[in-house]
DNA sequence: ACAGAAAGAATGAATGAACATTCTTTTTTC
DNA sequence: GAAAAAAGAATGTTCATTCATTCTTTCTGT
């Protein structure tokens, strides 16, 4: 709390006026984490609705939000957080039902006429990446957000039933984890 | 470590014979976890080396080990404090060095002769879905084992360029994740 | 064989720091 | 000057670590 107060130039004790306690801080972060990450996808919707194509493009590379430095480990807590909070893991399942919703509807049409089974088990497999990344991000000091965006473009891609894009939008091949 | 005094049915005070402190507790802890799913790789490996098919399904079934309801919440704990400890981070290194090994020397043999940079993003995208298991588990109370599993298998699946098995082991559909 | 001294093992109360929350006091605004 | 806003000191709790003390085992000299 005394570190909220000074960041957000506040005493502690006025912060109790616009937040009941501390927990009612954290979800509201959480939430406005979320909404904002719903918002890039939103727009990128709307922006390539006509082209199918650059869609996943466009889409897949929204995730370099979650792999910003300072964010990744904050959403991992969240995460873990949710498996003890149920406040945190309600805010939680709702931007990941959302989120399915919208690939369910834009993305996952790309794929062609699957069951529904395999559509749910594409959708898990894709939020299982995600979440992956913010862990890998976190917990790997060298780990490089331009190998896990392209590892998580190549597994949609395949999940899609499309070949990857033809190169990486600069001409270096794959970057090494180094030790 | 009043609780950690209590599972172990010591004194407080006498852990500090044991341990320096709290921390290398955390370590030895996190240690054995990693080490016992090595085993547990290595184990798969020696009794499916002459049947590169059932490798791949013997080698998948084993992440059911992450997805133990109480296992997984600790490993995702684990990740997080790696982002702060680099002791821990160099142990979760490790592990991530030493898995990555066995599946670019048994399992991804199995995808046929692909590129290094291939091989290596396919790496990262399993051990992506790897990480995204354990995340998913804990902070999604409704998120049902079986399905991360076969959500696991189908992308493994189709990251080495194979068919998914026929069929599941039980002869149910694929589970809603209820609200 | 054995008293008793030394070492080691174990306990649990004391310490001090961190921290969320509340309460009292001060400052600002109208 | 009253009411609202803001500050920051006080409170009570949790918790890792330390420390004085007690209990147990092992060794030593006769």
């Amino acid at each position: 709390m005394s570190r909220i107060a000074a960041e957000a130039k506040m005493s502690v004790g006025h912060i109790y006026q616009y937040f009941e306690n501390k927990e009612a801080i954290i979800i509201a972060l959480c939430e406005r984490r979320f909404s904002e990450f719903e918002q890039l996808l939103v727009d990128v919707e709307r922006k390539h609705h006509e082209n199918a194509a650059s869609l996943a493009e466009a889409w897949i590379s929204q995730f370099t939000w979650w792999l910003e430095p300072t964010r990744a480990p904050l959403t991992l807590e969240i995460m873990s957080e949710a498996g003890r909070n149920p406040k945190v893991a309600h805010v939680v399942a709702k931007i990941d039902r959302k989120f399915r919703d919208i690939m369910r509807g834009s993305l996952l049409p790309l794929a062609g006429p699957i069951s529904n089974g395999e559509v749910e088990a594409r959708l898990e497999a894709i939020v299982m990446l995600a979440h992956g990344m913010t862990s890998r991000m976190t917990a790997d000091p060298a780990a490089d957000p331009r190998n896990l965006l392209s590892a998580l473009s190549l597994t949609v891609h395949k999940l899609l039933g499309r070949e990857p894009r033809p190169a990486a939008s600069d001409d270096e091949g794959p970057i090494r984890n180094s030790d």
